[in-house]
DNA sequence: GTTATGTTTCGATAATGATCGAACCATTTT
DNA sequence: AAAATGGTTCGATCATTATCGAAACATAAC
């Protein structure tokens, strides 16, 4: 692997490109940072081979990997790469490749599932039109003219109103808001900081809970009601 | 090629993941459809094996092919491809792999280029943030809950103003509005129907004109002022 | 008709890269 | 200390596939 003077979407497109890695890479879309042996036995090779595509994947900066003791977990590297990937699924699934039956598991997937580490599907379409047509957010110029997605006052009220810390998130170097286009619905929801820090209150409210299915999200009957008044 | 029971993405982007391929198809987010010959030559490979890339890609579904008397010529199958490219060079662009140096060209690439058929760069981007201030848009819920994004009425009275048939554009199949992220600002900008007409409309105004280097728009002095008062 | 150009098909070759077994390293447990 | 577990490195093998030359096909020009 060269990655010196190659076209630049090349390198990426030939990593995920590879049955095993592809394997990895969905398996961690779940937002849980897994471990060596349990990729390999996600994508059915050897450790060997599962070692040799880890560390591939991570200096080609689609995984991050951190050690814990005799462990080594791999993480997708951002929510920028997370973002590639559902992009992939689109273009992907949309396509007469649909042989694989789309089953109920699916629908429930196009409803709500996590997306790295925000909601994506339909509920989170939602809730991003939601905030929206409440106008939370405010367009701003950033340096060298390049404007900026962010919240507004009102916004940071309502969220902090939610249980976050915005002030906190505004600070980090991660952006707060950034869009995602969907999957399912191919429109956008919230991703960035603000993404994540809402569906950890999701769960911390047990509105929502992980179902054993990889990446699909379960509302509570609880969560449900609190959701629809949330966005109304 | 198996294309049956692999995980969805990796066929996509192993197709993506091949040098002369990704060529290809960078050749082709020019917008204009080019022939078999053209293709193998910006590529560099013979015409022989040129034909076979093609035929993948076009199986594919990230190309379509057209046949004018002898010529064949493909083109971007359609705007989710292209955005899906786009994407890519997201993630491409922002790491450690920006060994070629940012010249003058990137600068001038990051400010106004076209996205398959759209107007993509800041301008794109400050273009999208105008109509989205002044409301011309609304989220309309469609059939099975997802809603979408759609012209309102007083977007649809800006728009013919400005000379773009918009009953024409909601009748036709193709989604009117869409977003798709940008590779410089990472911020979205307008494709869809609605986003390959006002660029059309931008070249029949001589706002813009394209430039020699492959994807890159340059604003005419007549243009530039009519664009600051367009988004004002 | 013949000739020239654009494109594809076929077959053989070569290069790339995924895979695994065996050995090695690191950390935890006993 | 030894044993066990998680992980990586090395080397060889095997599969895949990009590649090109030669021939065939299609359309256009002459």
């Amino acid at each position: 692997m060269d990655m010196a003077h190659e076209p630049d979407m090349t390198l990426i497109a030939s990593l995920i490109g590879d049955p095993s890695r592809s394997m990895m890479l969905s398996a961690l879309m779940g937002g849980e940072a897994l471990t060596a042996t349990e990729l390999a036995n996600e994508s059915g090779v050897t450790k060997q081979t599962a070692s040799s595509h880890l560390q591939k994947l991570v200096s080609g900066h689609l995984l991050e990997m951190e050690k814990q003791g005799r462990h080594h977990y791999y993480r997708i590297a951002d929510s920028e790469v997370a973002y590639l990937l559902e992009t992939i699924m689109t273009v992907s699934g949309g396509l007469g490749m649909k042989k694989t039956k789309p089953g109920p598991k699916d629908e429930r997937l196009r409803r709500a599932r996590v997306c790295y580490d925000h909601l994506a599907g339909e509920m989170g379409v939602k809730l991003l039109d939601s905030f929206m047509s409440k106008g939370l957010f405010c367009f701003s110029e950033g340096q060298q003219n390049q404007s900026q997605f962010m919240l507004n006052e009102k916004g940071n009220a309502v969220f902090q109103d939610f249980g976050i810390d915005t002030d906190l998130l505004n600070k980090a170097k991660r952006p707060v808001c950034r869009t995602c286009i969907d999957w399912s619905v191919r429109r956008p929801h919230l991703a960035g900081s603000l993404g994540a820090a809402i569906l950890n209150q999701f769960y911390a409210k047990n509105w929502v809970i992980k179902s054993e299915t990889p990446r699909l999200l379960l509302f509570t009957p609880k969560g449900e009601a609190a959701f629809r008044k949330f966005i109304s």
